[in-house]
DNA sequence: CCGCATCAGTAAACCGTTTCAGTGAACCGC
DNA sequence: GCGGTTCACTGAAACGGTTTACTGATGCGG
């Protein structure tokens, strides 16, 4: 029950110290004033236990601290485990990361995109389902702009964290083709189709090249949905050999629609996941999959964005090449 | 390159209006003026493309629209998918989530409420690792503060949503006793030693009732922590014929260990959770553990932190129970 | 027709910083 | 010893809203 007692504001400490509010603003953030002046103004603002209230700061300065992160689907296991280790890393940097879930709409996604910026963020991350939006032009002279995974279309983003996509598919497509599969069905989360698509370019590429059948089936980003789809496709005529799943948390609603349907994997089919996801390596069998290195991602696009933002000028384009976890779901490795 | 065009003030639409700026304030609030007044500041506003400034709104009013969800260890997945879903609800109410996380240390626990409240969020949302601590009072009298679980001592918060862990740990401990077990090891996080830790209390009281020996491990919340200490408890001598995790992401852990070291499950160990994650139904051999309702549990937190805030009077007090989900992992069902 | 509310709106203060445009004083080279 | 910088600091103006205190007009009961 202690009294809600007010909190000392600049001009007390000004008043403390016989400076005026200004010279305190600049003493506290060690610009514009002697060392002694400095020492000084501490030393009464810890007195009197002052502390710069974030928001008149960041009305008179423009500048809020906050980071929006606005992500595809955080349905998403592994966007999930991004989204937690890019707040995490911001706020190693003083930064508060506002964070926000497009469902796997697009439209939703530019809608969450505004909204943020209308906050007033120091800038965005975002991990883009429809990268070709004009939106995104306009939003960038607003505000930086990072994107993570595929870049937005014109370069208009002040920082890039490129997922080589091209790399990713083929690195999945050969192992499977290389196991001796003929015809793949490739699960790919909703996304607003561009020319980047991964789905529809590299896969189709990559499967005409290497003489593979592939069929591409979308499914919406969540266990349970994606169970459904995968029931309905391992379980109709036709069962491809093979499935490639363009994220771990859709190959998860694979692997309980095998067991709902009784089909062994690899044996009645093989499964190819997409982010390496560390439950992955739990499930029995393991999954293969993609790996994403999602340390070097964060830290990437942790550091363009603050950079921007501190008006550091920086590589403004980082590219991320995958690497292929081969594990027992593809029979590629003991189980 | 579209330029970065200054935005619409309140000012310019009292100017457009005629009328003074505080009758503006008022009219897009719906309050203190005419219906016509209104339709017509609306159209103004519409017209210029205004929208009110949050920072100035933030700083005049008091209010910042942001909430501070304060999760223990974010390593765990199911306080992942709690604060994604927490997120998600409070930004249905127009309100932003600061999402931070203690990483499962009770020191920087409080360092970072005190950060929250810093930053001048309107409510705190709380997963006390140290229920006990003075600090809590003299925030709840900052701001109002709602935990979620333990609930914090002396009855600081303004809103509680409390587990059951009691109940939950009986359900888990019965099931395992009715199954034949003797021994149990129970792997818990780590958390401040309180009063109402539920691995001391409720764990002891439980296990004398059923005369069942226990061994409680305190687990770090991480996958790979959480797999070292099992393959230490695990591997040794004197292995326990049953584990029960605090955590459904410890009793993941307890499965890499287990395959690590040829265990069967639940043949040489059975294993039981808490929490059910959906990944748990995923698993081989399914994970028996115990289901807490993550929506109930949202939907409550944010209804009580969000009446809180609007100063709407509620129940303050909402007790969640759980349920028993058995799965194949104790052998307590077909696998 | 008086006294008292109520209503719709206004002017000005306020929220607590940062930043801009000075202003003396000290210091510099010459 | 003089013009020109640099240094350390000040006063006042932002920043863009909300809120308080007040005002004139209208309505209403008696």
């Amino acid at each position: 029950m202690s009294e809600k007692r007010k909190r000392a504001t600049i001009r007390e400490v000004a008043q403390a110290t016989g400076l005026s509010p200004a010279a305190v603003s600049y003493a506290l953030r060690g610009i514009q004033t002697s060392e002694e002046t400095q020492e000084r103004v501490r030393a009464a603002a810890d007195e009197l236990g002052y502390e710069a209230h974030p928001i008149a700061r960041a009305l008179a300065s423009g500048r809020t601290g906050q980071v929006g992160l606005l992500c595809g689907s955080l349905e998403d296991y592994w966007q999930q485990s991004l989204a937690v280790a890019i707040g995490r890393a911001l706020l190693a940097r003083d930064r508060y990361a506002l964070i926000v879930d497009a469902g796997g709409d697009p439209e939703r996604e530019l809608a969450l995109a505004r909204r943020l910026r209308d906050q007033r963020v120091d800038g965005l991350i975002v991990q883009p389902l429809d990268p070709s939006a004009a939106l995104w032009s306009e939003l960038a002279a607003a505000v930086p702009v990072v994107s993570i995974g595929d870049a937005l279309h014109g370069g208009q983003a002040q920082g890039e964290v490129v997922f080589d996509n091209r790399r990713g598919v083929t690195l999945a497509l050969e192992h499977l083709h290389g196991l001796g599969h003929q015809r793949v069905t490739v699960f790919t989360p909703t996304r607003a189709s561009t020319p980047d698509r991964p789905a529809d370019v590299h896969v189709n590429a990559e499967a005409e090249r290497l003489g593979l059948r592939v069929d591409v089936v979308v499914v919406p980003q969540s266990l349970g949905a994606a169970t459904e789809v995968a029931l309905r496709v391992l379980g109709g005529p036709g069962r491809p050999s093979a499935v490639f799943c363009f994220a771990d948390s859709i190959a998860y609603g694979v692997y309980a629609a095998t067991r709902e349907l009784g089909l062994a994997v690899p044996g009645d089919v093989a499964v190819c996941g997409y982010d390496n996801h560390p439950m992955s390596a739990l499930l029995t069998p393991p999954l293969t999959t993609v790996d994403w290195d999602i340390d070097g991602i964060v830290h990437s696009a942790v550091r363009l964005v603050v950079d921007v933002i501190d008006g550091k000028p920086r590589k403004r384009r980082v590219v991320r090449e995958p690497s292929l976890r081969v594990r027992a779901s593809t029979g590629g490795a003991p189980g």
